[in-house]
DNA sequence: TTATTATGTAAGCACTCACTTACAAGCCAC
DNA sequence: GTGGCTTGTAAGTGAGTGCTTACATAATAA
């Protein structure tokens, strides 16, 4: 019948509640109905709503790693890679919708723990990218310009796309409009970074 | 003593605690405590704290216009011209950051009457910006693409920097690193644009 | 069978929060 | 001064909300 435990239930409804009504706004009762579980059983399984908050935080995380994929793009030509990224980017930002959604909604009230974890991956991320810009640069197929610099731009073109379309105005753009979107962003970075 | 009314310094206050605490999170008595005032008297000034909540929306714009800025920028150069829309764009950006952070929270909240006027104005940021690319088309500055997909686009990177410094980290960058750091997205975009 | 474990139902407790009522005090116009 | 107008203090109400306790039920393991 149920092939997740009753935790691993309580978890993902726990995500999506929080993320969508934030950590006040989301009642153990609801998250309880949600999980279709009783509430009770909810407070055997996490001890108080902070605990079962926090487990969430610890539970999945709300940024895609580039690392898997650099080394799959690196041998294609630069437009062809750029455009992999962006894709890849946004889908992974897409099925995170809504860690990233409870991020952005709850740093300001548990800044020690959601900053701390949000630094260290956004800052992988572009150093990720950077290194990938540095190697280019060596080989002489981009210009010279601070590559952690280039990395946020290209990035943050492709995140505020997202967030503008899947997070504030919630509705998923079709296959056809984000392509062409992410190819357009794609053709102005690598004309403005090519040798 | 005071040369704002007491509907002012409510809002005032109601504007920061909902933006800190969200809607849920921030309580009546904390806004009237933080306005200087006494809780009935805020209910007094605003029947409901879902009135108060709707009239603050209704009394802060939350993304600066960029149609007062065109006309000073269109006679100059167009590298000149992107890098003081970057910094002006910043700039509003961060004076707004608290009504920024109100309409992220809590757009899942106020679905119909948030994401109306989010979307109406920044439709608008765009249309403007589009327009001015448009024109440098037209006069053969800058090559052709949608006008639209480079407006997302640049003021994509720059939002996003302005997220990840302000609204996440939450430390102000210094003016030197932002200056460089937005100067650097201004040369790839002019360098991928510039016919 | 018997004991253990995971879950459900039901009731309730302590607390907070939005909001109200009643009354007093200061201020300003006339 | 008198009468409005605004604000403050104090007390309270009713509806959640996190969390607990007590007891029953079904499945599983010894």
């Amino acid at each position: 019948m149920h092939d997740q435990t009753t935790s691993e239930r309580i978890l993902e409804s726990a995500l999506h509640l929080f993320s969508t009504r934030g950590y006040v706004g989301a009642t153990t009762k609801e998250i309880a109905k949600n999980a279709g579980i009783a509430e009770v059983t909810l407070f055997r399984h996490f001890e108080s709503k902070k605990k079962l908050f926090e487990t969430v935080l610890n539970s999945y995380t709300f940024l895609p790693d580039l690392k898997g994929l650099l080394p799959q793009v690196a041998d294609k030509p630069y437009d062809e890679a750029m455009t992999i990224i962006a894709e890849r980017f946004y889908d992974k930002l897409s099925v995170r919708k809504d860690m990233i959604r409870l991020v952005q909604a709850e740093v300001q009230r548990y800044p020690e723990k959601l900053m701390g974890t949000y630094h260290k991956f956004i800052h992988e991320l572009w150093q990720t990218l950077a290194s990938y810009f540095y190697e280019l640069q060596r080989s002489g197929t981009i210009i010279k310009f601070d590559p952690e610099i280039g990395a946020r731009a290209f990035l943050g073109m492709c995140f505020a796309y997202f967030s503008a379309t899947e997070l504030m105005l919630d509705r998923k753009p079709d296959k056809k409009t984000r392509e062409e979107t992410l190819k357009g962003f794609v053709n102005i970075f690598v004309r403005g970074t090519t040798a």
